[in-house]
DNA sequence: ATGGTCTGTGTCCTCAGACG
DNA sequence: CGTCTGAGGACACAGACCAT
């Protein structure tokens, strides 16, 4: 009876529904050594034999002294044994298991991680290799101390944030950053799996054109497509850092395959339109031709700089060379020069 | 010692409705 | 019309207990 009041004065401290039971009960490492004290002083002999007293299962008497037997690379990291429970030991032993005591010693180096500062959580993280993925996603970004100050409005920054935050251990889960950073959840979820899109796709875009729309529109049509099949379309789309006037629409379209036309689709023609100041142009399919308009009128505005002469620019250099004649009389004429015709 | 399973909580995804 | 957000269901994870 009072212990059971006990439990639920831990229970209602703890702010939790589930009933946890006392630390004394939960935490492998007192398990352990109360179980070890008995058996000094000869209180009993056998696992089961302690069990009554130490009021555990025989399972978690087991696990609880399989904690001595983990590497002590990974012991180091935890900021309080104490709170190391069964299922924290029986995850680590199934991880190393799986993947190799060599891979989780080389996660945890890489990780960065060192001393016992790090709650049982971001341990599991660190042997499962979450924390070396972030700071993997880090570098390839270009990581640096700025990165907190962004503001979190493009999918970009909101990841490098969340991948900061877990290499600093301030959290673990999309929730808990969610919280902390006072953004949604959603947003956080979508910002991974922008980031995830794979790089020969997000490079089309300035980086402050991959909107989370955008970004949204991009997970689709890889859900649609496959990432193989949009890293091969990918290739054959001009990203906007070399084609000035594209636009994200653009790539979205090309990416989609919406563009393709047969070969007569190339015939167009300009006109003199109605008044001084208008050119029509004709074409086989005018909406799509409509969005190219801002390439269009920038390879229009190239024509025009390549040809035509810019009034101040030829007065500014009369005005030097009058400048030059007056002055250095030698300088007067300058010598021909041309392009030869190629014969 | 090990694996299975139940339960509460967290996470992800979809969809309807609000909003600009 | 496109975007954002909250509700709710499906699924995953962690903690606890049970069976072999």
């Amino acid at each position: 009876m009072e212990t059971r009041n006990h439990e639920r004065q831990e229970t209602e401290i703890m702010g939790q529904k589930r009933p946890y039971r006392l630390i004394s009960r939960r935490s492998c490492r007192i398990v352990a050594d109360r179980y070890q004290q008995g058996l000094d002083e000869g209180r009993w002999t056998t696992q089961t034999g302690a069990l009554k007293t130490l009021r555990v299962s025989q399972a978690e008497l087991s696990f609880a002294l399989q904690l001595r037997a983990l590497p002590v690379e990974v012991r180091d990291l935890f900021e309080d044994e104490i709170d190391v429970t069964s299922h924290t030991v029986r995850v680590i032993r199934e991880v190393i298991m799986r993947d190799g005591l060599a891979t989780v010693l080389q996660r945890i180096q890489r990780s960065g991680a060192c001393g016992g500062k790090y709650t049982k959580k971001t341990v599991l993280s660190i042997v499962k290799g979450k924390i070396s993925e972030s700071k993997r996603a880090l570098r390839r970004s270009g990581q640096d101390s700025k990165i907190a100050a962004r503001s979190l409005d493009l999918p970009k920054n909101i990841l490098d944030r969340y991948h900061l935050g877990v290499t600093k251990g301030e959290w673990n889960t999309y929730s808990e950053c969610a919280r902390v950073l006072n953004v949604s959840r959603r947003h956080i979820s979508e910002a991974v799996a922008i980031g995830q899109i794979p790089d020969a796709v997000r490079y089309l875009f300035w980086e402050s054109d991959l909107t989370f729309a955008i970004g949204r529109r991009l997970l689709t049509l890889c859900d649609e497509l496959g990432a193989d099949e949009m890293i091969v379309r990918a290739r054959g789309v001009e990203p906007m850092y070399k084609v000035k006037g594209r636009t994200a629409e653009n790539i979205l379209t090309e990416l989609r395959a919406e563009n393709i036309r047969p070969s007569n689709f190339f015939r167009v023609r300009i006109k003199k339109g109605r008044g001084p100041n208008r050119l029509v142009i004709e074409c086989r399919d005018a909406e799509l031709l409509l969005r190219y308009r801002r390439e269009m009128e920038l390879a229009i505005k190239k024509v025009l700089q390549k040809r035509i002469k810019n009034e101040e620019q030829v007065e500014l250099i009369r005005e030097f060379q009058g400048l030059l004649r007056a002055n250095i009389p030698g300088m007067a004429r300058l010598p021909s020069i041309f392009d030869p015709r190629p014969a």
